[in-house]
DNA sequence: TATCCGTGGGG
DNA sequence: TCCCCAAGGAT
């Protein structure tokens, strides 16, 4: 364990007009920052006093969400951060409780067909990600008799599990230190820090370093201030309209200090959706999950009119491992696993 | 690094 | 209505 913050006088001279405390990046010196063309974290006035603040904030407010309950365990724990991956936690809610019910352990899902996690899956989205649950699910039976591994680098060699999701569980089910950046909470540093109204489109070593910078040296306090700061982004800090009067940390915002300055630069660019493969493939795997028996490929051919899109869309499903091609031409779900192409 | 990958609710 | 965006990961 390494001491992270400490008062550091050694930062760049370049424009730090604010307050002087700036916690120090571990082993970052300001010239490999700027040899490495970034800049140190902007100051905290005070870390200790933003964390409870929040912290605190959290105490009160914090939603009574089924994964954050001890029994949901670091399975559940898992399985919710599956499932929150962009998509709203009141679309998760229901999905979730039926998955666990069903699947109250790793080994339960692992002796599944894959494709039976891909329709437990309904209407959450982007269903390789049940997949890949699957898949971790396996891996974790496989490797780790059974139980969901507490070590951040064994968690990230699962499949779908990536920086953030690692860091999620090792924190949430097992308490441990760790950076957990996940959209709210670059929002939540960006304006409370950085002074900007919005993070930038992908995540920077910038912003790594500042989470780290920020982080609780105590176990348990970072684990709760991960959690803390992700629900004042979920709850208050959120993208349109921040609810600022609501804020416990209002009074020291960078950004509503800086006057609350609009978004500049490039527009951020949404993602169009409609004619897209990922509507076309949506469409045709809709048809499979309600399916019960292999599908003829005249059924599929019905929900897309554009013959060449269609059948991109559809070789695209099987090339993921979403959609298994029956020898008489008919479709399903898979039964095992992907063939490696 | 930019793109791709679903779905639906709220402003 | 339209547009934004919601606890990301893999390539």
């Amino acid at each position: 364990m390494t001491a992270i913050p400490k008062p550091s006088k050694s930062a760049p001279p370049k424009s730090t007009t604010a307050p002087e405390y700036t916690a120090a990046p571990e082993n970052t010196t300001a010239a490999s920052a700027a040899a490495a063309g970034s800049a140190a974290p902007p100051p905290v006035a005070s870390p200790a006093a933003l964390h409870s603040a929040v912290i605190d904030w959290f105490g009160e407010h914090a939603r009574d969400l089924p994964w954050r309950r001890p029994e949901a365990g670091a399975w559940g724990v898992m399985v919710s951060e599956f499932m929150l991956q962009q998509t709203p936690v009141a679309r998760v809610l229901p999905v979730y409780e039926q998955w666990l019910a069903r699947w109250p352990r790793p080994a339960g899902l692992a002796a599944e067909a894959p494709g039976e996690a891909v329709r437990a899956w309904g209407r959450l989205g982007y269903p390789r990600r049940a997949l890949r649950l699957h898949g971790a699910a396996v891996a974790i039976a496989e490797r780790h008799g059974g139980n969901v591994p507490r070590d951040h680098a064994k968690l990230l060699a699962l499949p779908g599990v990536g920086e953030y999701t690692a860091a999620a569980v090792a924190s949430f089910a097992y308490g441990g230190r760790h950076a957990v950046l996940d959209t709210n909470v670059r929002r939540v540093l960006a304006r409370a820090v950085t002074g900007v109204q919005y993070p930038p489109t992908a995540t920077t070593a910038a912003e790594r370093r500042l989470a780290r910078a920020l982080l609780p040296e105590d176990d348990g306090t970072a684990a709760r201030w991960a959690a803390s700061t992700m629900e004042l982004g979920a709850l208050v800090c959120t993208a349109r309209n921040p609810g600022c009067a609501r804020c416990p940390i209002a009074a020291r915002c960078a950004w509503r200090l800086a006057g609350s300055p609009p978004h500049d630069g490039p527009p951020r660019r949404g993602q169009t959706y409609a004619g897209t493969d990922r509507q076309v493939r949506g469409k045709l795997l809709a048809v499979l999950r309600e399916a019960t028996a292999p599908v003829p490929q005249r059924v599929l051919d019905a929900v897309w009119e554009e013959p060449v899109q269609r059948a991109r869309a559809l070789d695209g499903l099987v090339a993921d491992g979403l959609v298994e091609p029956l020898a008489d031409g008919s479709y399903r779900l898979p039964l095992s696993r992907a063939e490696p192409t």
